[in-house]
DNA sequence: GTCTATAGATTGATAGAC
DNA sequence: GTCTATCAATCTATAGAC
């Protein structure tokens, strides 16, 4: 059944979330999914190999759920569409769960410097959405040139990466959302 | 001697910024200072309690090193000195010893969720920069609401940690400070 | 593909002498 | 304040049967 290994990689990304790669030892995620030890090996090489699976996992959850519902939702207009992508991210923000900040960015700070796999992986898909918030932006700005969207889109990316980041030492949810909301007005005006 | 707590803390920052807390033995601390396991625990009761003490070493040499000299200048105008502070992180980052992002980041997604002291003292630090930044801004920007400074300083905050931590992704140090130059012109632009 | 059992190393922390 | 010696637990990974 590869449905266990399905099973492994979605418990390993909460799990890696809200603890990181390095304190989440393999006998969590066994007893989080109740698979063996050794079918575990069967399906994955390491431990680091599991957390490049994991990173891959993410990047197509995140372009399903947060970037093509934001970015990629052709009914808003462009504006609409990035003031999306904040409220979404800061929506997902749950201390009670121990869900904060951006999987993504945990995954960078823990395992960028270990494994250039991920390292690129990441790289690339930060590279990607930063394109798209190019192109909204050249959409929506008349008379702006490309350069000047291309590092507007890299601020913007900043704000929300650094946003969350911050924003995971305050337990306050709707605290954060407020942030998030002025944050995109603001940097929408550059 | 006293000499060895100081040690310890200083081998164990550098550690915890490069490797992050988890990953980083105590065995690893030890060998690196030369000081015996036992005296440690004279010193620290817990590995933890060493990681509160490198949070407040941490703070106390950022205040020396980045703050004072960029945000506490006196020598240079208002908007000068936000420059200097961008200026100074993006001249830390050294791909090669694998120093990368900022260490102040590191530990809060290494430790805010695990320890609350560890989180009220980052938080306190990071508010204190915000604050800062915003007096600042209500220097050098005439008629500008202390709401409106605030949420500048608050932006600007975040430019600069997700900046650092997207830029870690990268390992162009060049690259990050003509990214990070860029970036602050365009947020003391807003 | 899945299991039980276990190896072999490493972990954080303690005991007790000096 | 500093040392050597060591504990008990936990870690990643492997062996070998089914």
């Amino acid at each position: 059944m590869a449905k266990n290994r399905v099973r492994l990689i979605a418990a390993s990304a909460d799990l890696f979330h809200r603890q990181g790669y390095a304190s989440t030892s393999l006998d969590e995620i066994l007893t989080n999914t109740g698979v063996a030890r050794s079918n575990f090996y069967y399906h994955f090489d390491s431990k680091l190999a599991l957390a490049r699976a994991v990173a891959r996992y993410r990047i197509e959850e995140y372009e399903i759920t947060l970037v093509a519902p934001s970015l990629g939702n052709e009914s808003l207009k462009p504006r609409e569409r990035i003031r999306r992508l904040f409220e979404l991210a800061a929506e997902a923000q749950d201390p009670e769960s121990g869900r904060m900040g951006c999987p993504l960015g945990r995954l960078s700070t823990d395992l960028a410097a270990a494994d250039p796999t991920i390292r690129k992986l990441l790289r690339a898909y930060f590279a990607g959405v930063q394109k798209r918030l190019r192109e909204l932006l050249l959409e929506s700005e008349p008379g702006i040139t490309p350069e000047g969207a291309d590092a507007r889109a890299e601020v913007m990316l900043c704000v929300l990466e650094g946003g969350l980041l911050l924003g995971s030492l305050r337990r306050a949810p709707d605290e954060i959302q407020r942030a998030g909301h002025a944050a995109v007005e603001m940097v929408l005006r550059l």
